[in-house]
DNA sequence: CATGAATGAGCTTTCATTCAT
DNA sequence: CATGAATGAAAGCTCATTCAT
């Protein structure tokens, strides 16, 4: 009798790895063996539940983005007061804590490698999109309650997620010019100076 | 005899060669015998100008960027009219033509590899840094004529291109909600709407 | 209460599965995973019945030949008309219907391997024995009543059946020089001018 | 400036290397890594040389025959007595030196591969043709000159080397009831009584 | 009796690097 | 200066086998 819940579990658990893996390593040194060590599970078990190494990337790249999106969607679920939801939003996504990192750093492979790959292409497109839904829904509610000004929600939107984006990618890079405090002033500033009533 | 820019020359075949590589197929497929064979010369040669795979890398993350600057800064050189400027270096941006997709994939690598490597930090550091301070200058330029709002031009430009940066990844990544012209619309509405006076 | 037959239909099942994955792929390409895919039973089922990999196909090889030997025998059975029984024999033997060709190419692999592997050897050795000594007894026979020319009836048999082995050889080897039917000519024209009175 | 025979040089060694590998070990447990120890290269440098262990393969296939047919080729070259030359034929391919054991093993190979895989197909259609096409010359040349009885020389041709095929396998699968020996006298026996006038 | 999840040794293959020429 | 033959470490993947259930 297999145990229902043991196939979830270990793509989840090997899952895991492989976002961390491909966080400390990156892409050009992401290795299945690693993988497994990181997991627990020994290389063979890992061909066991994916079809290989393309597939845990694909796999990996996909929850990434989930559990990142879930975490947020929280954030973001009560009702009230859109503006400072967004605020809160800006400072879940600073590259600060590990667990944001990991995410910023598997989202920058992906991008990279996305740029050639039509499958990766998709997962961005499904899955960036609920995250710029998101941020466009909370714009349009505050613009519906008085705290934001008048303009394209959609635009405004992009203007801020890809703000972000690029910021992210600079504080990651190390720049001493761009730190992630630095980051936090930035966008804070065009939250006022542009949306904000 | 030896010919003083024969060095020089095979140096940059390599390096053009390197970033056409890199584009096309990312640092993750990145092989010196496909930069070899592009650039016309043997596997032995690139090992006899440069010191190994890395240093080929770094040598190719730099010239991709003095590429761009260099060009861009004669986009900017003459005196008149900054914000026209800033549009035109938006339009330049824009990840249209082959030589500017070139660019960002190569930047993109760049960007991702640094999050882990200290070498191309320090070329990203420098060489962005550039890019920075122009769109710095040419922002403090447009408020001195006051084609621009007051507003720290810094903290300004942070947001031009860290914008333009998120913006070109997603068009990049092949997305279908953010085109090359929907990019080209949302930076200039930013532009117009928190820039422009 | 344990089904006594059960292990003999298990086994009967799994070897059946054998010699067809044998055929259909080779020993090159002999997987248990796909015997037991064929058979309908689990890669642990196989394994519950026989001792491994090599102990399955000693049993499948030898499964083959039993399974060839009583056929034939049927065709012989009979007491009368020996030179009839050899032509009919040969006929059976023709690689054309699927029945056939499974067998023979079961035999080849046999073959092959058991230049190597005393084991084989011996299975071979027996049973490739048996059918030796029909051919020369039909022959001998053959010779009592009359039909068949005088001679050693076990050198006699020795030609026949390795012509016919040869024959068969280049015919599943697809060559278009030597088919089935021509196969059949050869042999029977060997049988009219050297073996029959 | 590149050697011009050092690549077929290392060519025939290679070759040379996987047909003693294929005789020791069979196709089953072919690993390039032995071929490359025996034929002392690296296993890179096999892959430099061939594009992966199928093409290997079958360049081994077809050199084994080659190089038995040139064998043969010698032995028959001279123009006088065509019968004498069958008979030294038979005893030049009795499966006793090292060297013709090895032969016969890697054409059992081939045989039994050669079942499933067109191409080894089309080696085995072309070279086998050159043998049979040698042996039916031979018959015909008997027939010219009287020491060979009448009959369609391409039939006798396709017993006789039939023959040889068949037997050789049993003695090569170690049986005791068929011995190089045996099978000399077997096929001298077919080639007196039904052959040579 | 039977399962299938899990293992890990072992294979082919790739590719940066070296060095004799 | 430049080549390309040769290397060998390292990777992904396969599959016979085991064993808890």
């Amino acid at each position: 009798m297999p145990r229902p819940s043991v196939e979830a579990q270990r793509r989840e658990q090997i899952l895991r790895a492989a976002c961390e893996v491909l966080s400390d390593q990156g892409l050009h040194e992401f290795r299945l063996a690693d993988v497994a060590r990181r997991a627990g599970v020994s290389s063979g078990t890992i061909h066991y539940y994916f079809d290989g190494k393309r597939a845990v990337l694909s796999a990996a790249f996909e929850h990434n983005y989930r559990l990142s999106i879930s975490r947020r969607r929280e954030l973001t679920a009560e009702g009230g007061r859109p503006m400072a939801a967004l605020r809160e939003l800006v400072e879940a996504f600073l590259p600060r804590r590990a667990e944001a990192l990991t995410a910023w750093r598997v989202w920058a492979e992906l991008w990279a490698e996305a740029m050639r790959d039509e499958q990766f292409q998709a997962i961005n497109e499904t899955l960036y999109g609920q995250w710029r839904r998101l941020v466009t829904d909370l714009i349009a509610q505050a613009q519906a309650d008085g705290s934001a000004r008048a303009g394209d929600p959609a635009a405004l939107a992009n203007m801020l997620v890809a703000m972000i984006d690029g910021l992210a990618v600079q504080v990651l890079a190390g720049s001493r010019e761009m730190t992630a405090d630095r980051m936090r002033r930035t966008v804070l500033q065009f939250l006022d100076g542009c949306v904000a009533a």
